[in-house]
DNA sequence: ATATTTGCAAATAATTTGCAGTCGA
DNA sequence: TCGACTGCAAATTATTTGCAAATAT
């Protein structure tokens, strides 16, 4: 289960990151919508209330929560990358008619894979494409 | 259990694609080779031999396998596409310290996923991440 | 002859880099 | 003050597009 988190500055301390407004800002983006932005969605939203925030900052801040594990990046669409916050296991869905990225939940550690004997796996991703019930 | 492919010709007249030349080198350097390519690596690696190639009819090409389901593309980079002929259920596994993409067997059908009831699924991945054995 | 395929060059889009200015402990 | 953080602009890289030339049926 997760837990709502309160205090985007204590958390950021937490991982060992500097809270800065624009770091804690783009946190706070990507744990209350879980919409699975793009850098561009992420910052044409926070730069009508940041007017002074670059692009620049969320491609460093994103890298550093990934470093941090804090975020993950999703490599769902051709060319552009997406990012999520949330930690727990799932399974990601998008729709080829919408676009809509949807959760789903996946029993990663029950996945069966071989052929990986003497591997040491650090990141397990599943996505899936279709076609969503709006759509169908 | 697969087939080699003898005829790349006949193969793709199969799936309706005119078997072009160029297309037919592409399919072989894709399915004889089974590195997970980029363009970059296709293109540079046929045009010792075909030199009149471009990159946009390597482009091309892999738009129209893709179309036609010969190929798959696989977005286990973080910036480009790496493509694979290989039809068969698998997983492919990228060690982060060589940069190598293994294949290893992973039960798509067994996996299960809950939240998408109502989804119409059409194509499953899974990729992982993390260091090979000879890098360890 | 006609449609398809190809290739060049230019355009677009995402991301990275260099560097200078700013901010905070 | 000093190092970390930020932001602009330029550079880089992957991919797409427009169109004309080549090719195949």
């Amino acid at each position: 289960m997760e837990r709502p988190i309160e205090n985007y500055g204590d958390y950021l301390v937490k991982h060992h990151i500097r809270p800065s407004y624009a770091r804690m800002k783009i946190l706070q983006y990507l744990v209350t919508e879980k919409n699975h932005p793009t850098v561009d969605e992420i910052y044409h939203t926070l730069v009508k209330r940041l007017p002074t925030l670059s692009k620049t900052t969320v491609y460093n801040t994103l890298e550093l929560f990934k470093d941090a594990k804090l975020v993950k990046q999703i490599n769902i669409e051709e060319n552009t990358a997406r990012y999520d916050a949330t930690v727990s296991d799932h399974g990601h869905f998008k729709c080829q008619g919408c676009g809509r990225i949807y959760d789903f939940t996946v029993d990663l550690d029950g996945m069966k894979a071989a052929g990986l004997e003497g591997f040491q796996i650090e990141e397990k991703n599943v996505y899936f494409k279709g076609v969503c019930p709006k759509c169908l």
